[in-house]
DNA sequence: TCTGGGGTCCTAGGACCC
DNA sequence: TCTGGGGTCCTAGGACCC
């Protein structure tokens, strides 16, 4: 059996916490670069806000209604999740983390009303110690367990903790779940289902034709049908190190020039080399792209290049040099710009790794000490201060948000202050 | 007129998730 | 004016080999 424990509107959550008078006012979290709403309390749904509007669509609606509007603070969420998360590993042996604010449970078998209890106990203790609300769905499968989840969240009755029957009752809560809320079925897929009738998890459960969901919703739909099935077969390993890093922004104002594009590109190449050695992982190939606002109807351009590493390598500088080279490969001039990315690919262990037949081992590791000395610095002060020149001096390709709460639980001069 | 069969590797793109 | 960022997995098709 597995448990999903999913907190409820998890970084609108974070935020109340240390503003109880939000408790009865909407909340809405806007994603980096405050652009759209990425997290809402139900208040704020009933005001018909939803999850991936633009900000500035909204914007007076928010002010009119008197929604409390944050941008996202993730030193905040990061710490509130752990707190989490330790409290579930405190109760079961078996967490596997599966996003910020969710996480499955491996439990052991037993009777119906235990899961029921152990389900209440599990949501009352992390309300209790961390104050975060959660609900918990209980089911044999992980598909199954997301469904139960739903629901605990949905029914007002099941008061945020739902067991998926065991008896006949079962088929029938599949009956009034509508396909297109499973877990892996998106909008695409749920279009193609409906051309074959299937409109519930019931039916999709149920549909005898396995050769036609493989061809149209390939392996995952047919994983996804034997879960509802109650055969388990979702892997979700979530310990495994990254198998691509990215590091990739919007411009907050259009970008004209190959010079500007080249300290973007050189500061979000440092951004992804700090995270993959901090991951103790080396790339052995580097892609870069840029692109303008699709959102526009200006003319549009979008490119991208690849390096591969004769070594793999971790070193900011080396990467910082390829990018540059790659940018002057695909810029063209007249283009109005608003976004560029790094991805590092094909990343293996640091420790170890091919040494490729004509470098000269000793010169391979020249700036590691560089490397972790800069590392250092940037850690202790919790931004860059030491980088290349490449990225500039004046800091314009920082993320805006402009309505970022304190780090409370991360950052001394930020801590609460009461007055009594 | 008529041009095989079996295989690997890589890449781009789609779909999905949080 | 203003539309996020970071990630995984799967498949089809091209290029190539013998």
């Amino acid at each position: 059996m597995y448990a999903l424990v999913d907190c409820n509107s998890f970084y609108c959550s974070c935020e109340r916490l240390f503003r109880p008078e939000l408790l009865k006012r909407p909340v809405v979290v806007l994603s980096n670069n405050d652009g759209c709403i990425v997290s809402l309390t139900k208040e704020a749904k009933l005001l018909g806000l939803k999850m991936g509007e633009p900000f500035f669509k909204v914007e007076k609606l928010i002010k009119e209604k008197k929604v409390a509007y944050f941008s996202s603070n993730y030193a905040l969420y990061g710490d509130l999740s752990n707190r989490v998360m330790s409290i579930l590993e405190e109760e079961i042996n078996d967490v596997e983390v599966y996003s910020i604010d969710e996480a499955f449970l491996k439990l052991e078998a037993m009777e119906q009303f235990e899961y029921q209890r152990l389900g209440e106990k599990i949501k009352e203790r992390v309300f209790l110690e961390v104050g975060i609300p959660v609900s918990v769905g209980i089911a044999k499968t992980k598909v199954l367990a997301k469904i139960a989840n739903h629901i605990a969240k949905k029914n007002a009755e099941a008061q945020g903790v739902f067991v998926f029957p065991d008896d006949g009752k079962k088929d029938d809560v599949l009956k009034k779940f509508p396909v297109s809320e499973i877990w892996g079925i998106g909008s695409s897929s749920s279009m193609k289902l409906l051309m074959l009738k299937i409109k519930s998890a019931y039916d999709l459960k149920y549909y005898e034709n396995e050769k036609e969901i493989q061809k149209i919703l390939t392996k995952k739909g047919r994983q996804i049908q034997d879960e509802l099935r109650e055969i388990s077969c979702v892997e979700t390993e979530s310990f495994e190190k990254k198998k691509t890093i990215l590091s990739t922004k919007s411009f907050g104002a259009s970008v004209y020039l190959l010079k500007e594009l080249e300290e973007a590109i050189s500061v979000y190449i440092t951004r992804a080399c700090e995270k993959l050695r901090k991951e103790e992982s080396l790339a052995a190939s580097m892609l870069i792209f840029i692109q303008t606002n699709p959102f526009k109807e200006t003319p549009q351009y979008a490119m991208q290049a690849m390096v591969h590493f004769s070594t793999p390598t971790d070193n900011t500088f080396v990467m910082i040099k390829e990018g540059k080279r790659l940018l002057e490969k695909i810029f063209l001039e007249g283009f109005e710009y608003k976004k560029a990315g790094v991805m590092l690919m094909d990343l293996s262990d640091s420790d170890s790794f091919q040494l490729s037949l004509f470098d000269d081992p000793k010169k391979i590791n020249q700036n590691e000490n560089l490397m972790k000395v800069v590392d250092k610095i940037n850690q202790r002060y919790h931004e860059v201060v030491v980088k290349s020149l490449a990225c500039g001096t004046e800091g314009r390709w920082k993320m805006q948000r402009q309505f970022k709460s304190p780090s409370y639980t991360t950052r001394w001069s930020d801590l609460l202050k009461i007055k009594i």
